[in-house]
DNA sequence: TACAATAAATCACATGGTGTAAATTAGTTT
DNA sequence: AAACTAATTTACACCATGTGATTTATTGTA
């Protein structure tokens, strides 16, 4: 029975899950994602092919709770964040450099899911994310220095955004990581500064 | 044989690609990109699944040629300009706005495929075109007022604004175009302007 | 208009993946 | 040690793939 509602606290599911994830990761790097299969998955984690339908109903179900996975930690590593004197707006920035840390930390992972152009669920998911964060962010400026004065609509203000964060961390994944998580959080501080500090 | 270097004349050609073309758009709005097979395909197509063969020789082949009608199509509308009076910095925006009013044009496309989740081919294909676009625009005025007096890194600019503008344009299908194509092309204009302007 | 060329249809076949069922073995928890 | 449950094994029906060989239909042209 697929249940996750329960915790998994048995060893053989954990164990399992792990391997399909290596594997899927593995043959990622090996394979277009339309050549992926079940079959191949199972073998290249070394468990039955039966044993995969136990855990996901197929492949797409599968990409999704890894996924699911994957913003949990992203969740995870933001709310770690440990609330101090600093102001809303540098916890921000701290935020977004700890999210690039995390990416940094686990690249091979991040490289052939958001990196990847097959596997749209994940950058899909991270935007959604993006969206929130930037969405609970304007909110909150909304009084003083936001986007209206400059007959900017606040949605398109919010896709803009979202989508350049993401699509900018997507590409320096792709390009082999050439700055520094720090060095990355500042450029992005400098290009968002730009657009809603002038007014 | 598949063959492209010939002008392809023959209507059966013609007739046939569009056929699979349109049973291809037509399905994408049913179903996940998945469960879509050349079967499927053919069937709605109403043409034989070895007649499918015959020009495309799977279905990723298939969307890549699709994918290059777009671009070209796009080029088409790109190069379509007039070469007037103004200003090369106001050709770029009108040009977004040609662009922009394409896709509104034909929405039913674009929304299956920049819209979609599933077919990531298309987007990329938009987002190395804005690419090449954004750096010719940014070499162009390399001289005066650029990135650099800013402390921004060139290539992290062009990631920035490339993705900015293809996320937002997707977003703006996604939604049902809730904009016309001029008012959104005048909001870039003043967020990207908030870029590159202030220093 | 008739002919040569070629696109499309038809039929057929081997191969491989899918999803599920039933019975058995192996590992885990209490 | 017993109860539980994850994983394996084997089996089956179904569907999609890609290709080959042959025939039919449509097209451009001599």
């Amino acid at each position: 029975m697929i249940n996750n509602t329960k915790k998994h606290k048995d060893p053989r599911i954990l164990r399992t899950r792990l391997l399909i994830k290596e594997a899927f990761v593995d043959l990622l790097q090996e394979m277009d994602i339309e050549k992926m299969s079940v079959s191949r998955i199972a073998e290249r984690a070394t468990i039955s092919r039966v044993t995969f339908y136990l855990h996901y109903r197929d492949i797409p179900d599968m990409l999704e709770k890894i996924a699911d996975g994957m913003i949990e930690d992203f969740q995870g590593v933001i709310n770690s964040q440990p609330v101090n004197e600093s102001s809303t707006e540098d916890m921000d920035w701290l935020m977004l450099e700890r999210l690039l840390e995390h990416i940094a930390k686990h690249a091979t992972f991040y490289r052939v899911t958001l990196g990847s152009r097959k596997t749209p669920i994940f950058t899909e998911r991270l935007f959604n994310m993006l969206m929130e964060l930037i969405t609970e962010r304007l909110e909150d400026l909304e009084s003083d220095n936001n986007f209206y004065k400059a007959g900017i609509q606040k949605d398109i203000a919010i896709w803009y955004t979202s989508s350049a964060l993401m699509g900018t961390i997507v590409s320096w994944l792709r390009n082999e990581m050439p700055y520094t998580p720090h060095f990355l959080a500042k450029q992005f501080y400098l290009l968002v500064h730009n657009e809603d500090k002038n007014y």
